[in-house]
DNA sequence: TGTCCACGTCT
DNA sequence: AAGACGTGGAC
């Protein structure tokens, strides 16, 4: 393609964005610049979380800590209680980590370049790209799976991802080079992913590339970008235990040990295990000192790389119960620990339950 | 119901 | 360097 069909291109998506850009409340209002900390925040949070569910919780974020360097002093702890539900929990402790260097070795200040943010914990290259380019107007090419979309069909790239991730951005690379807009047009090209080039029925007849777009002239946009078939997910089977008072309390424990839910509290659980046989044979927690019931309902949850069922199991905790560790707690309390998706479903089926 | 999508970073 | 890492919504 010539130097000047890109920049017509280029021009038709900035003007395209100008026209359809979407309010969002990390983003400043045209031809402002936008706070670093805010387009920091909202790139952590909407990695792999969609825009609908991230609001609230930027908000939220913003309101708790309105700088760095309040989100520096803040204990992870609550961080990751203002987290919770948003998932990807590691996505929180970075955040942390990272508020942290900002305020004590940057002055507060995040760094504008690609190479300075990369060595910045949670900020990987797309992040990287979209925070120079968005917060500070460098040249820089964030590719998110929406550019991806965008360009696989613009080009009608055949090689399914993720192998052709590489080839995607050398020609994400081409598309945007010397746009003269760097931070509109990142987010241009995102957006015009998100609400245009969607993954199931684009809306060819809105997009300002239509004319030039590959995959519409092969009547192909809908299955592009290929993708590699995936296997299907291993299941994983558990017990955790509802361990209630008269007084309506129950135990929760932080969880221990590395990895999945780290540093977040759940209802005390046995280990999760791929043959439904075993898991079913593990003791209960407390089996020597409480009787447990088994409620009819399982629960169940989809991890990325596996889904778990849950059985769940009851108990009112005998006069001199002691607990191995963890805590008890009431309905109204529970909103101040961090307690994962997973782990509110049990509570919620287990209150509407009526076990004691 | 199941499947795909959001597809980014870290280890 | 392939796998770990959550959750919700669309269809």
């Amino acid at each position: 393609m010539s130097r000047q069909s890109i920049s017509k291109l280029q021009e038709r998506l900035l003007d395209w964005y100008g026209k359809h850009r979407r309010v969002m409340p990390w983003r400043a209002a045209k031809g402002k610049m936008p706070n670093p900390y805010h387009v920091w925040l909202s790139e952590i949070m909407l990695q792999q979380t969609t825009v609908v569910t991230v609001g609230p919780y930027f908000m939220k974020f913003i309101e708790k800590w309105p700088t760095v360097e309040a989100l520096a002093k803040a204990k992870l702890d609550d961080v990751l209680t203002a987290w919770a539900g948003l998932g990807y929990y590691a996505r929180a402790r970075n955040l942390h980590k990272c508020a942290v260097i900002i305020a004590k070795e940057h002055g507060g200040k995040f760094p504008a370049s690609v190479e300075a943010l990369m060595e910045l914990p949670g900020i990987g290259p797309y992040t990287a790209a979209a925070i120079s380019s968005i917060a500070f107007n460098r040249s820089a090419v964030a590719v998110d799976g929406n550019v991806e979309r965008v360009v696989s069909r613009f080009f009608a790239i055949q090689e399914p991802l993720p192998a052709s991730k590489e080839t995607l951005r050398m020609h994400a690379a081409k598309l945007a080079a010397g746009n003269g807009y760097p931070g509109d047009f990142t987010q241009a090209f995102m957006e015009l992913g998100a609400t245009v080039c969607t993954p199931r029925k684009p809306k060819c007849g809105m997009c300002p590339w239509q004319r030039a777009c590959q995959a519409l002239k092969q009547g192909i946009a809908e299955q592009l970008p290929r993708k590699t078939i995936k296997a299907k997910n291993p299941v994983r089977y558990g017990k955790v235990f509802w361990i209630q008072k008269k007084s309506k309390e129950f135990l929760i424990e932080k969880r221990t040990g590395k990895g999945l839910y780290e540093g977040l509290y759940q209802l005390p659980t046995t280990e999760w295990m791929q043959d439904n046989e075993m898991a079913k044979k593990l003791p209960h927690s407390y089996n020597r000192q409480l009787h447990f019931k088994q409620l009819s309902a399982n629960v169940r949850h989809s991890f990325t790389h596996f889904d778990l069922v849950l059985e769940i199991w009851t108990a009112q905790p005998s006069k001199g119960f002691k607990a191995n560790k963890g805590k008890f707690v009431s309905a109204e309390e529970i909103d101040t620990y961090a307690l994962p998706t997973l782990m509110h479903k049990v509570v919620k089926l287990c209150l509407r339950a009526k076990t004691t």
